[in-house]
DNA sequence: ATGCTAAATGCAACTAAGTTGCAAATAATA
DNA sequence: TATTATTTGCAACTTAGTTGCATTTAGCAT
């Protein structure tokens, strides 16, 4: 993606455009699955950038609302851009992940409206007012 | 519970019945939310337990399929008993886990099966076999 | 009952993701 | 160009969970 355009991502959300923020949102934008911290770590290299300002970045993305995490099955975190496309303009947890269990990517997928608001009312006297999907199964390139 | 039949589970498993194992088997039993490692402690307290040993208690509960874990919103692991009664004969991850949103106390419920099967085919070449649900909201005490 | 042995326990040290504190550098604005 | 709030980098810290190893014990055979 143009770098143009992440600098308005970033001014759009009154985030001072610098080099580190650039690459990170450029890298996040760039992947079709849910990212580490060392996986974007390596995509980064060439440049050296500090752990603890890699982390507060993407902290500061999710505060934002421009990217989102997930936890992986080994309970770490993922991050993703937030999927922004007109068949899904519902905010927050509006979409599943799909966890590939052979290579453990994760996937960002948009929730049709009936499957998400299928599990309403499931017990008495609890009040559901959200909910996330991890769905299980295999990726294309792991079948 | 009765400790006797308490130890009838563990030698249905091949596990050696241990003061430990009894206790432990005995506090998921009676609880009616998910429980930390910290939780468990102080429901035993008295008895004073390693804390490796309660981990690795926890774990040898789950890899024979007594108990299951799942992990909260700071992604500790909290433990429950597997749900065991006659509308929800299926294994795995076949129901849903409750999460207040308030206390943060996670339930176990049961999924209907026209809920659990309504996620299947959400994306060309992702194949599902699988699905994790987690409902947010407010338990009966929260609200 | 007694002894044997594999499994369970307890303690200390370790691991690793993520955070906190603070001093130095820098982007935005005037 | 100067000012200042924000961002960055480094070191130290936190904490859930694991690993290694010596000691103890449950279950079983004699
Ligand atoms: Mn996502
Ligand atoms: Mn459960
Ligand atoms: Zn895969
Ligand atoms: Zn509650």
């Amino acid at each position: 993606m143009n770098t143009e355009t992440i600098r308005n991502i970033l001014r759009k959300h009154s985030l001072k455009v610098t080099p580190i923020r650039v690459q990170v949102l450029n890298v996040l934008l760039d992947s079709r699955v849910a990212l580490s911290h060392a996986d974007i770590t390596e995509r980064l290299d060439g440049e050296h950038v500090d752990k603890v300002t890699l982390y507060r970045t993407l902290n500061h993305f999710c505060e934002k609302n421009i990217i989102h995490k997930v936890a992986n099955e080994e309970r770490n975190w993922l991050y993703a851009i937030h999927i922004d496309d007109e068949t899904h303009p519902e905010p927050d947890h509006a979409h599943a992940h799909f966890i590939c269990d052979d290579c453990e990517r994760i996937y960002c997928f948009p929730l049709t409206r009936e499957a998400g608001s299928s599990v309403q009312t499931v017990k008495q006297g609890f009040l559901v007012t959200n909910q996330e999907i991890r769905l299980h199964g295999l990726c294309p390139s792991c079948q």
